[in-house]
DNA sequence: ATATTATGCAAAT
DNA sequence: TTTGCCTAATATT
């Protein structure tokens, strides 16, 4: 269930651990037979993502394309260099499971330096790819596909602008796709065809910070209101990146001041519906739209 | 121990 | 507009 940085956490750690190795790709669970067969065997050139899309480039223009949905998730496991790189490895957080499994570390734990295998496949695993030193298992994604650098394309065409890549230009393209539709931020910002990368959280949570009543319509917002929505998705993304996972309250805000130790002090509003908003002691407010619930403080964002 | 929920999206209806 | 995905954390019994 991740938003766009844990994408982007991925497609690093892909690029560490599997880029310029042949790979051997298989579908255990049997409904993606087919598409490893196409991949198999094949060299892994570059991982990349765009908003919470993750695209694998084989050799021979053959492009994995996966999207985890809500509740997809990659495991991993290897020797000591696979452990080693990136973010893998690093202490299992809260809303991400691209760290290894329970089982994967024990495996780990127990290898010296030499890597003996993958596991068996637990549960339904769509894909898996085994290289000399490791191992990734998808499970849950609600795509994945082998597809052509042009329909790669066709997907990145009806996305918006990545605050992750935040290219030059993509600031004013955001501000020009919000300040065009009539519909209410809170809406627009979820809309990936907007803005690629933002969820639930990081739409709440933004929101607040920059004191932006979700209701608004992008039309009604000004430039430098936009911008500045824009500025702080790029800033908290950024974070989630760094830490591996959504933290969006400063640490003024936590009891101790210690990352490690807080507990329900990492957002303002997500989740905290009826609350005392942490600013102004306003209870906070939820309401379910288009399927899925806003939260934000009717007294900071007005 | 069992039930509910969810950091989404695309396909089916 | 509804369903599938078929996980894993959290809530409830």
């Amino acid at each position: 269930m991740p938003e766009g940085h844990s994408i982007h956490r991925l497609a690093r750690q892909f690029q560490d651990v599997f880029a310029g190795q042949v790979l051997d790709v298989s579908s255990p669970q049997g409904r993606f037979t087919a598409g490893a067969a196409l991949l198999d065997g094949r060299k892994l050139q570059e991982a990349t993502a765009h908003g919470k899309q993750l695209f694998l480039r084989f050799d021979r223009g053959v492009i994995l394309h996966v999207h985890l949905g809500l509740y997809g998730a990659w495991n991993f496991g290897g020797d000591e260099s696979f452990r080693g790189a990136s973010s893998i490895g690093a202490p299992r957080r809260i809303g991400e499971r691209e760290t290894f499994s329970q089982d994967a570390e024990q495996d780990a734990g127990s290898l010296t330096g030499s890597y003996a295998g993958p596991p068996e496949p637990v549960g339904a695993v769509r894909v898996r790819l085994v290289s000399r030193n490791g191992w990734a298992d998808l499970r849950g994604a609600t795509t994945c596909a082998a597809i052509t650098e042009a329909e790669a394309a066709t997907v990145l065409a009806r996305l918006g602008p990545d605050p992750l890549h935040n290219l030059s230009g993509d600031r004013d393209e955001f501000i020009r796709r919000i300040r065009r539709r009539k519909t209410a931020v809170g809406l627009l910002l979820m809309d990936q065809s907007v803005v690629a990368g933002i969820g639930n959280i990081y739409r709440a949570e933004v929101l607040f910070r920059q004191a932006v009543d979700p209701w608004t319509t992008g039309g009604a917002l000004d430039d430098e209101t936009a911008g500045l929505l824009w500025d702080d998705t790029v800033a908290a993304m950024n974070d989630g990146v760094r830490d591996g996972r959504i933290v969006t309250t400063p640490p003024a805000w936590w009891n101790g001041g210690d990352a490690g130790a807080l507990d329900g002090e990492a957002h303002f509003v997500y989740k905290r519906q009826g609350q005392p908003c942490r600013r102004c002691g306003e209870a906070v407010a939820m309401a379910e739209i288009g399927a899925r619930k806003l939260y934000w403080c009717p007294g900071c964002q007005d």
